[in-house]
DNA sequence: CAAAAAGATGAAAATTTTTGCAAACTCAGA
DNA sequence: TCTGAGTTTGCAAAAATTTTCATCTTTTTG
């Protein structure tokens, strides 16, 4: 077992950085070739190959421009699409995990918070192995949900296992049941200690959801649809870090304000916060959150992008013709991109 | 032209990142299938796509805690064999190229002191493009060769293209041709500058050469056989910066000494020195320099570090068997990773 | 302006990678 | 020791990739 993975990892750095063929590789380690194709696939499958393109695709650039100015963001990056169904979340995904890796590997930031969401999952997901002792990643929210899906306590997880950094979890409810079991809770010893970390945060990662019946607040089972409604009939339509923005960037407040369990965005100096988000729903919560002026960097999909720009009539129509993604089975490189 | 890069990088990503065939790029580019292969392979040859090999070699990981151990390192690298004949370029390469962008990303270093020989070469070929403005890259020894071979100005041009930043030469022989000669050069104006601010770095790459008569310094013209000759009957065996160390990692005076013109590694302050060298005739020499204590990081090849660790009896004789790597053309991925 | 040189293109061939499948193996439980 | 589910193997076919080569375009240069 452990001999074996080994020798995968063997057979991918011969094969990808070595460049040999494959049956160079199976030659060199005295196996068939089809072994060797399975050992390199198998390294491939668990995510031992992390590739990044680095390149600049000018229609993208111009849409950073775009949207840089007329959010008045501090930097943008968009991801080139990919022609995912739902979420982009493979574009979104490396495109956050290359962001991650600068900020890991800059090492100016000692504090990181780190938000909730399928999104920020996809970019720790395709974070290579990077080394960041020194650092400390802090959870924002409080991070148990009733269903599962894309467990914060993973995610926080599987980035101190990537970085071998510390990170620390919030371990209760994002929205508690009542505004008194909030203070209760929040005055726990741990508790205090982690939210007092996070306001040391000076850099964060954020997701921003929806408040439509699809949110994935709800469909995790966080919310309930009931709850979300207040909001929606309050005028909200964005959510980050728990709370919820109107069209116009401004707060909502509704019953559930005064239960969230969340890092304040609105406490302490200004920080360099940075959103990760895009999808075919996603837009009006992106531009409410924007607008409120809280976050100013923004990584998000050419799709979305160009939704937030303002669509433009002559837009290219090309990218949408075939869009069907053949839904064959993965390729190596795919499954671990 | 700038159109064509623009394309290029997005069908890599559509490749690599998204994972369609090379057909289906084709497709949603509307282009030729041969042609999207060709932007790919343009993108790759650039450099633009970043490919990392996360997990551990087993038998690598040992050899560098050996090493680091019996040389009393900081710390110890060791690549993966990709049984490349002659010298294990490629391997050292990629190996030095990383730790050179990771140490400019982490940007400590201010300056950075650059060496000799084609494995330095080779490190700063595998360097992505990597902005570093604020770091300033200065040659530790006078570059000029008579017959041409990876010629060390390259090399910092090189480095300077790659990263946007400064790089200072020593445009004189590495050897003057008398001590009277040595003193006048230094003191010219221009060179005392570099000189002065080669002793600012807080980081020196160096490479590690032989004193046999396939010695590069030899074969590049920078040194006489006859004068290694005398190094050799002196008891030298390997040479960094310009310097010869005995067996014992003494540093051994001949007629050569007094004329060398580099950076004196026994001035100033101990700093941070990675000697990135392997190669099959390079153990004795890494040996004497490790062990004048000079040096304090070492990024070499696995069979090198095999040697280096002192063969053990029962070591693994089947990656020897066929190290004939065919010379075909490079695979994709090959160029770039 | 025309010839030469350099570069781009697409069809087809050669090579490499990936998958399907049946045989061989492993190993816990009867 | 036998049995059967679950793996691993290796061959061969299928799919994808890379290279080759002949042709066509563009650029350079005399």
């Amino acid at each position: 077992m452990e001999d074996e993975a080994s020798l995968a990892t063997r057979a991918a750095w011969l094969h990808f950085a070595g460049g040999l063929t494959q049956g160079e590789v199976a030659a060199r380690l005295n196996v068939q070739s089809t072994k060797a194709h399975r050992l390199i696939a198998r390294a491939s499958r668990e995510g031992m190959i992390r590739v990044f393109v680095d390149g600049d695709v000018a229609e993208c650039v111009e849409l950073e421009q775009t949207l840089t100015r007329r959010f008045g963001l501090e930097f943008c990056q968009v991801a080139p699409d990919l022609g995912e169904n739902g979420l982009p979340l493979r574009a979104l995904g490396m495109l956050g995990a290359r962001y991650l890796r600068a900020a890991l590997e800059l090492g100016e930031d000692r504090v990181i918070g780190v938000g909730h969401g399928r999104t920020l999952a996809a970019a720790v997901e395709h974070l290579p192995r990077t080394p960041a002792q020194g650092v400390r990643f802090v959870s924002l929210l409080g991070g148990v949900t009733r269903k599962f899906a894309a467990n914060p306590f993973d995610v926080m997880h599987r980035l101190a296992e990537r970085t071998g950094a510390e990170s620390y979890i919030i371990p209760l409810p994002f929205f508690t049941n009542s505004q008194e079991d909030k203070a209760v809770l929040m005055a726990q010893p741990g508790i205090r200690d982690v939210l007092a970390l996070s306001h040391e945060a000076s850099l964060l990662l954020i997701g921003i959801g929806t408040v439509g019946k699809d949110a994935s607040l709800v469909t995790s089972g966080m919310v309930e649809l009931a709850e979300l409604g207040d909001v929606q009939r309050a005028g909200g339509v964005g959510e980050a870090l728990g709370i919820f923005f109107d069209a116009k960037g401004r707060p909502v407040e509704t019953e559930l304000t005064a239960r969230t369990l969340s890092f304040d965005l609105y406490a302490g100096k200004q920080r360099r916060a940075v959103a990760i988000a895009g999808g075919p729903r996603k837009a009006a919560a992106i531009r409410a959150v924007l607008a409120s002026g809280r976050v100013n960097g923004l990584i998000t999909d050419e799709r979305t992008a160009r939704d937030l720009a303002g669509s433009p009539p002559g837009a290219p129509a090309r990218q949408q013709e075939d869009a069907v993604v053949k839904s064959r089975k993965r390729k190596l490189l795919k499954a671990s991109v």
